[in-house]
DNA sequence: AATGAATGAGGTTTCATTCAT
DNA sequence: GATGAATGAAACCTCATTCAT
């Protein structure tokens, strides 16, 4: 479990994990509402509803709030998308189901997921790479749904492609709320994309 | 022109062209690098190559740096776009130009369009309104272009969602770059984007 | 009591109590010797034997500090007139040991009540005009005693009037030192400006 | 003239007086609002009705204004004394003539008078003793008319004594408006101060 | 003589982090 | 384990003064 990576100086790992809820909790609703940045620790400690020195029982630096706010939402967003896929449905309703369900996720973690992405860059590098690996990992659960789900199997790359295809416009549900969710309910926009993910614009012929 | 909503209290025009030129480019670098908040005004004035107090003659707060830098970025977007979308062809391939044309663009300004995302959230409620708008007509711009060239015309909504999945895919090669541009060259995803916009995945039939 | 119109981040009210009183006391003597506004306030928080942050925990502004201090002294010498006034001599003796206890307390505040008239202006307007209540108290006090004392009342104007110049004069013991504390002892001022009091000029008649 | 202790880049006399006439005017209109600290020199050209640059051709500091400032309302408020009191009558009359001319004078100089004793202490060392020097001046000028016009002589401490109360009693009808001009006009303020001067509160015989 | 752009020392304030209780 | 007072580096910004034009 990716908390490990931050160490506490207290020892009771039951309360290291109560109390670490608290926190991302917290952080997560003033994230989202200032950023990280205009966050200040006192704030986290307060809306965790504990002190400025407790806080610090359990994290080493401010950013290892950050890295525990994003590791978190990593972490049920894997969870969601690993439900979304577990599905046992053949051929293409299994990626429709599929995608059906992670355009749905994304819906509910459209705050979270936004924050996420907003901030990452005030990670180190070392932090960067180990949620990237994150990233990645469910990119290959998307591509393992794409490859089990096609008739006839697309290229690596073909299939790379598509899933990352999936995967934002999943993000962009919520990114680009302030267009999308004015035009579309989730179900419709959720229709449409797969229609023209399985149709495209169907013009070729024409050209 | 976005930049007159910084005023300066230097009077000559030509200077605060030239000056606010500069500060841009170092800037721009600079958030590259470091994001906006690790960013100290004094690293700015130097990047920009003038001092603190010349630097503030030419904006009334950091912040206002950031508007500035997201205003050209914005404004050299949308000129490219301009001239990307402006060709003599007719149907489909005026809109195949277009988008071959936008993706070469945001390949090139990938760094800048990713600054600019990750930072518009530290600009005030007034100036998000601003920036917004800009990303709203080029929307439009895209829209058009889609409309203009599709053989048989889509629905509004439909001209809107496509519209935004080719806006976003021109991003995501910035953005994903760290996945994308290792399995392909421009040339090569422009190409396999566009194959599936206008053909999907070409097996509704065996479903 | 004013103190409290300056919000501290600190808790323990106890603390707050001593470490402004070693804040007034640093500050006072700043002030004394190069005014308010050519102190910094990190001389402030060197004299007052804390550093620049612990300063900040308990006020919120620079301008706090001044306000601090002045409340400090108006309060001192609310207390030291409450105390020059509380005799049990009746009729005019009265009157005199006020005026006596008055000057004495002047003399001993005279840097103090200096600071504080020469610096009041840069209080914001609330502030000033909290400043100008007590002050006002102060006169009602004084034109208390006046009319307690002389066997026929003056009316209104001329109590306050006369209040007015005692007040005055016994500042003037300070402001005015450079001249008058040349020429006089303390005892001699006291009993030459109450000789003028009593009897003025004596010279009408000749008139 | 006070004016030449400052010197000035500019060789045509003529203009120089011109110039700090219209900085001067300027500059007493913002250190009434604002006070001397928090008057910027930029304000100050501009309210002289020019620019940054030639202001600094008149002057060397920013303190070169305020006593230029000083010096100046020294300057009127010495001519007026000098008029006030050169007067024909003799006698007691001269002595009220005077008084009523000052107090007058006072009151129309309330804001100016105010000024300077607020900001002095903002003055260097040498020129605060300059301007000390005036006041002196003044003084002795109130004390001669004293010593004229009463017909038995006081004492040179007396004679002091009663200058200054006069003295600070045409500054307080400025400084304590906020309670005195709400009570008295200007003339029923000097009449009940002169004859409290002269016949004090008449009731010695019954102490 | 007049202008105003450029300079940078220095001011106030914030806030992540520590540590004694 | 929990608290919160103390710390000080470092951030943003101002403004008196200079100097090339």
């Amino acid at each position: 479990m990716g908390m490990n990576k931050v160490p506490s100086s207290v020892k009771d790992e039951r309360l290291i994990m109560k109390r670490r809820d608290q926190m991302i909790k917290g952080a997560v609703a003033l994230f989202k509402q200032k950023g990280f940045h205009k966050t200040t620790t006192r704030e986290i400690a307060k809306a965790s509803g504990f002190s400025i020195g407790t806080l610090y029982e359990y994290i080493r630096t401010k950013e290892d709030v950050l890295f525990l706010v994003c590791d978190y939402i990593y972490e049920r967003v894997k969870d969601g998308m690993e439900e979304a896929i577990d599905t046992n449905e053949i051929g293409m309703s299994s990626l429709k189901k599929a995608i059906h369900s992670y355009f749905q996720l994304m819906d509910e973690m459209q705050d979270e997921v936004l924050v996420m992405y907003q901030e990452v860059k005030a990670l180190s590098k070392d932090a960067q790479e180990y949620v990237l690996k994150k990233e990645m990992n469910m990119l290959r659960m998307l591509e393992q749904v794409i490859q089990n789900s096609l008739p006839t199997p697309l290229s690596e790359e073909d299939t790379q492609l598509i899933a990352n295809n999936i995967f934002v416009q999943g993000q962009m549900w919520g990114f680009r709320r302030w267009m999308l969710q004015k035009q579309f309910t989730l179900e419709e926009y959720t229709e449409r994309q797969m229609h023209f993910l399985f149709e495209g614009l169907e013009i070729t012929k024409e050209v």
